[in-house]
Order: structure tokens, then sequence, then C-alpha cells
DNA sequence: GTCTATAATGGGATAGAC
DNA sequence: GTCTATCCCATTATAGAC
């Protein structure tokens, strides 16, 4: 954030004895930013807003100064993720692009996410195996129609003969777990795999393996309708 | 340790006031059923023992008679969940079958666990979400040679022609992934569908789905040599 | 094997000085 | 905006009577 260049120049830092420069929304964002992670690895109530504070420089007490309390601090976490998600996934909705290069691209787009931000996949993927207790409003206003969105496209598809008759609400379910699995379960996959963690490697392949599944699903009876199962 | 029945033939369950019949291993298996449930709707630290007591009909104290401690029954609860789902898991390893089939059988029981047991499966994703700490050398023992046969069995394919040569590993990632999201992400799902909770229906529907994705992009190149992407 | 009582700790949150 | 001090409560776990 502070790094982009904004409009006018900034006029020094103004750099007090060393880091103090830090204003309100600077300091917000270090708080956040460990908190993310926190709540990934430890969960909400196993993560402290102590150990949260430490791990941002500043001590409990001050981070209540910057937050309310716990659950707003919680509540604003989940809200920047997936603001992050949602500014990310490309959009479907493309006349001028083929099926197969615009589900290519909202794979990638949805991998990438995992491979940049995973413990913010986590945190989310928590929330949501814990029932969606207080984010499920949230998802119902922001991420349900964006999903709307992409099945009406889906539909068009299938109605225009470009796609198979797959049903898109399902397709998309499984786009988004096999997407979303390579942060949430990468600690598994590092397991499997025998290594400290997954590479940029792994996240080509399972590129590959997605698209492949995903197109060979949606162009089977396109290319094939005679001899389908 | 004296409710255990020796070898000589159990005389009758002498059934006390009311269910007071109850054996350690039942009361055991009462307190486990609490505890994946709880595990799963507030995760580890959020669970106290003291609900989970309570849940089962017992007071915290006499929870702590029959697990040491809280880490003992989450391991314990954790242990159920993966005997559970390896003596559910149909084996690729059949050489009488066709690899569809036998692919087919694989999603129906992976998906089966996630409707039947999606309390076990929450509780083993979090758990792996949060980095395996405690699980990491159980799914190392456990789970990965369970993988590692299954992959062996891709191979055997892949090289008699069988299937279009996918990475297997990634293939099975990928299956796990959209099989466990049915029971994981339920809470999502049930919110886009505008339901309390997923149905048998929608289950079928998933079956129907992923088994045609996983066909698909296995038979792809079987079936059409000539014009692979 | 179940109960009462209690120790011991940690964590969320507030008050008020500076 | 940051600090010291403190309150209050929930929770794990143990001791010991019955």
């Amino acid at each position: 954030m502070n790094s982009d260049m904004n409009a006018e120049p900034a006029p020094a830092p103004a750099p007090e004895k060393f880091s103090r420069a830090k204003n309100r929304d600077q300091l917000r964002s270090d708080i956040t930013e460990q908190a993310v992670r926190l709540f990934a690895e430890c969960g909400y109530e196993g993560t402290s807003i102590a150990l949260v504070a430490e791990s941002a420089g500043i001590s409990k007490q001050n981070l209540l100064y910057y937050f309310p309390n716990k659950l707003a601090l919680y509540q604003h976490v989940l809200d920047e993720v997936l603001d992050d998600w949602l500014a990310r996934m490309s959009a479907l909705d493309d006349d001028s692009q083929e099926p197969a290069d615009l589900l290519r691209a909202y794979i990638k787009a949805k991998l990438r996410f995992s491979r940049e931000k995973p413990w913010g996949s986590r945190v989310y993927a928590m929330e949501v195996i814990t029932g969606a207790r207080v984010y499920a409003s949230a998802i119902k206003k922001r991420v349900v129609p964006v999903l709307r969105q992409d099945i009406a496209v889906f539909e068009k598809w299938i109605a225009a003969g470009k796609i198979a008759p797959i049903d898109p609400m399902h397709m998309m379910f499984a786009i988004w777990a096999m997407t979303q699995s390579y942060a949430d379960f990468s600690a598994q996959m590092a397991l499997v795999l025998n290594r400290k963690q997954l590479t940029r490697r792994d996240f080509d392949v399972a590129e590959t393996v997605i698209v492949d599944m995903v197109l060979a699903a949606v162009l089977k009876t396109v290319k094939d309708e005679s001899t389908e199962v």
C-alpha cells in the first residue's frame, strides 16, 4: 500500500527515531498481516491478541486501540481476504473470448491466489468449515452474486452449444475446491510429496491437471457428441 | 477397568435405573461422538472439554477420567476419523475391473464419507489447514502409503495405455479436494444453493459432475488420441 | 467411577496516567 | 497513541472424599 506512488509527492516520510513514522493505516495493516497468518495457523480461539500484537511489534493494549476487540479484528481480516480474492477473480463474462480461454484464466487466477495468499485462504476456509457463523451474511452479499453471474455465463455457453451441458453450480464448486486445496491442504500435500512446502513447479503441474480436467469435461460432448456415455 | 467383561459371556447387560449400563467403551464412544462434532464446529481451542462432557451427559471431571487430557481426546478423535476413512476407501488395485469403474467407485466412496461423516471430515481438514501440527506423523504413516499405492495403480494404467498420461498425484489431490469439499464447505454451498443444508440429491449431482470430469480427463487421449490439445 | 472443591493459568477487555 | 496496572472470567487440570 504505502509503496504505491500517490498523486502528491510524499514530503519525505519524516523518519522519527527509527521506523516510528507509521501512521494509523500502516499500523492497522501490519496488525492485519500478522493476524491473518496467526488465525490461519492457530484458528480464531487459538490465537491470542497478545501474540498478534507482539508479532506486529506493539502491546496488546495498543492493539485494542486500533481494533475495538478480537472479533472486530477477525472480521476485518476476513474482509481483507475477500476484497483481495474478489479483486483477483477474472470474469468469465467476456463474449470476445472462447470458454476454454476464459476457464483457463479463471483457474490460473484462483491458483495464483492460493499460492500468493495461502493464509488468507485458510482463514476463510476455517470460517466456512466451522459453519460461517460470523461471515455468512457477507458471503451471501458478496460471494453468492459473483457466483450467480458466473453460472449465468455457463448457462449461456450451454444454450449456445459451446460447452457440454454440465451442472454449472457443481462445476464451479469443483473448480473452487481443486484450486483452493493447494492453499488449504498444502501441509498434507507437502507430506505426500516429501518436501517442506509446495514449489512453483507443483502449482504449474496443478494448473495443467485442473485445466485438463475441466476442459475435458466441458468440451466433451461438443467434440464427441455421438459417443456420450 | 472393572466394568470390562472378561472372557466369560456377559450375563445380561444388567440395566440399572435407566441407561446406566454403559461400560467404559460405550461411554468413551459417546464422548468421542460429541467431541468430533464440537471440534468440527468450534475448532480445537474453541471447544471446552466441559461442553463435550455436558453433551455426553457427564461431568468435566468424569470426562478426564476417561481421557487423560484434552489433547489425548483430540488425538483419539483424529484416529477414529482416519480409521473410518481408511476402512471405507475402495481400493483401486483390482485387475479384474476397468479404470473407469474403479474410479467411479472411489469417488462414490469418498462422497459417501463426506455425506455421512461431515464432522469427521471437518476436524481432519482443520488439523491439516493449521499445519498438521499434531497429526503429521500419523498422516505420514497411514495416509501417504495408501496414496502411493493408488498412484502406482495409475502409473500401471498409464503404462498399459488404459488411461491418458495425467499426473497421478495431482489427479488424486483433485479427487480428494472435490469430494471432501462437500463436507468441509457445505456451509458455503448451502448459502449459495439457498437452503439449510445439502440434500441427498445435491450429492448425487455432485457425483455425476465429479465422475464426468475425472473420466473425461482420464479417458481423453485414449478415445481421442489424434486431436489432443 | 463419580462427586465437590480448588488450584493455576491465560486471555479479553477496561481505567487512567502521561 | 502508548504505557502500567488491574479486573474478571473461562478453562484445564488435580486432589481427595465417597
